[in-house]
RNA sequence: CGCGGGAUAGAGCAGUAGCAGCUCGCCAGGCCCAUAACCUGGAGGUCGGGGGUGCAAAUCCCCCUCCCGCAACCA
């Protein structure tokens, strides 16, 4: 019986095209999900996108089209950005659909009618960014977008009492029986949660979500706020709706992969409103940092922003998944560099894995010698450790250790020294130490780099075993 | 006193107490099987600054400087 597995990334709202860093989750995300399957886990990775944000309108108005066009355009964008970074998510949920739309108003519903009560909301509203504002984030009393005075607004909404679960959820989180990591996230969700909790508004007036979103139930002048129906998502996706078969067997999550900046809504929010209704907790909260460009936020009006469909078109996918995974902190902030990453196509790819790969097969090749496969099935403690706490970037640089030996090895062993002197009982060890090297090299890669280790596997499983094409051609 | 992250060789980074390390670049040698790839050695750092604890500190404690994010109904 094998082990389920239930793993998630966020839902990016969708009023743009996918930028790096939500490939980086994505990529993230789907080592986690091979990985597990590659231990022969159940598993069931998902993945989606937020339809019901405001942003969505606010960027469809701005382009003159409806939002439920400019939602499918977008959709459809982040849904070829899983399929180019060949991600291997097993369903993609768009909250726009029915059985969303169901369950988050059955999630709304199951909450303790303690927790969600009405209350008047005044604040500081411009109607130019459509937004509320703090005093004091506006400047000379202005929106400091629009330089207008916002109109004070009151609304009655609905309100989560997050203020019940302060207790509950600084345990929950202390004890890890709901794991943040790291533990600098962990420690910053508990100081935030000490600081002491205020409720939250769970829902807007129709007019102000422009009549896009989810309605209350029970209300249909309220639309739930999009963050009760966006976090919802996680189990609407397995048919919560119906009490579908898929929310039975995977739920609760075992990880959620997020940003950080939204680490507050997942660690603290979600919990209390899973616990609201009497549902089970999620396991493991993964927070993953920022991409930055050279020191700086990436963002459209710097015109910084890197696409990774360009990317994957110029350079393949393989080597945007390495670089991601390997140069790109797993929990850090780092920067995006464009000449980094072809220094590491060059030196590790070109150079390392597909340098070493050319030059085994050759030698083979060249020897007619008989690689025996040992099928035994190895172990590798130390990095299953990595790959599950979520080490990226160490997990990788464990593999290059050791396409760093097997080159060592082959410097020292000499098997074209051996091939003159017709020492061919050595030359068939060592060949066949290095050939294995390689296949265990292939077999750790697999869901980091999966063509590459199928390439590999390929090519020294063959009979007879042939040189073939480079696997990274050199850049030029 | 808002919260957090960062400051380590020319560049990019790893390293949470025990001789300061990796990649690229640079210099010198080796090899010639391989994608002008690979291997070995070398130069280059007072680990942002100051103080403290320890036999021992990049690593723990205190103070300071600079950079970057976030500041809850914003994903």
């Amino acid at each position: 019986m094998s082990k389920k597995f239930y793993i998630t990334t966020a839902i990016p709202y969708v009023n743009a095209s996918p930028h790096i860093g939500m490939a980086l989750e994505y990529v993230q995300t789907d080592v986690v999900a091979r990985y597990h399957r590659q231990k022969g886990d159940d598993v069931f990775f998902l993945t989606g996108a937020d339809e019901n944000s405001l942003k969505n309108v606010q960027a469809a108005e701005k382009e003159g089209i409806s939002t439920k066009e400019l939602v499918d355009k977008n959709t459809k964008r982040f849904i070829e950005a899983t399929k180019i970074l060949n991600i291997t998510n097993d369903d993609f949920i768009r909250t726009t659909a029915k059985k969303h739309f169901a369950g988050s108003q059955k999630l709304w519903l199951a909450c303790k009618k303690e927790d969600i009560y009405q209350k008047k909301y005044r604040g500081l509203y411009c109607v130019g960014c459509e937004q509320f504002y703090l005093e004091k984030e506006l400047v000379d009393g202005k929106c400091p977008e629009h330089l207008t005075k916002p109109e004070v607004v009151e609304e009655e909404n609905y309100f989560f009492k997050l203020s019940n679960y302060q207790k509950k959820l600084e345990k929950l989180i202390e004890s890890d029986q709901y794991q943040v990591v790291p533990q600098s996230r962990k420690n910053e969700v508990l100081s935030f949660i000490k600081m002491g909790l205020e409720d939250f508004s769970i829902s807007r007036s129709q007019k102000r979500a422009k009549n896009w979103g989810v309605p209350v139930p029970g209300d249909e002048a309220q639309v739930m706020y999009v963050w009760f129906d966006a976090l919802s998502n996680y189990i609407t996706a397995l048919d919560y709706d119906s009490d579908g078969k898929n929310f039975k067997k995977y739920w609760p999550a075992d990880v959620h992969v997020v940003g950080k900046g939204i680490i507050r809504f997942h660690a603290v929010y979600w919990p209390a409103m899973l616990m609201s209704a009497g549902l089970a907790l999620p396991k493991k909260l993964f927070v993953h940092g920022y991409i930055n460009i050279e020191g700086g936020k990436m963002s459209k009006s710097l015109g910084n922003v890197v696409d990774p469909f360009e990317l994957v078109n110029k350079y393949g996918v393989e080597p945007v998944r390495y670089y991601l995974l390997r140069y790109i902190h797993p929990v850090q902030d780092s920067d995006f560099s464009i000449e980094q990453f072809e220094q590491a196509y060059t030196a590790d790819l070109a150079n390392g894995l597909g340098n070493l790969v050319s030059r085994v097969a050759g030698l083979v090749e060249q020897n007619s010698v008989e690689i025996k496969q040992d099928k035994q099935d190895k172990q590798y403690k130390e990095f299953g450790k990595l790959v599950d706490g979520f080490l990226f970037d160490q997990a990788l640089k464990y593999i290059w250790d050791k396409i760093s030996a097997l080159d060592g090895l082959i410097a020292e062993t000499k098997p074209w020294e051996l091939a003159k002197q017709g020492k061919t009982k050595e030359l068939a060890k060592v060949l066949n130490e290095a050939a294995g090297g390689i296949l265990q090299v292939s077999q750790l890669l697999v869901p980091f780099l999966p063509e590459t280790a199928e390439k590999i596997e390929k090519v020294f499983t063959a009979k007879p075993i042939k040189k073939g094409e480079p696997l990274f051609p050199r850049l030029t």
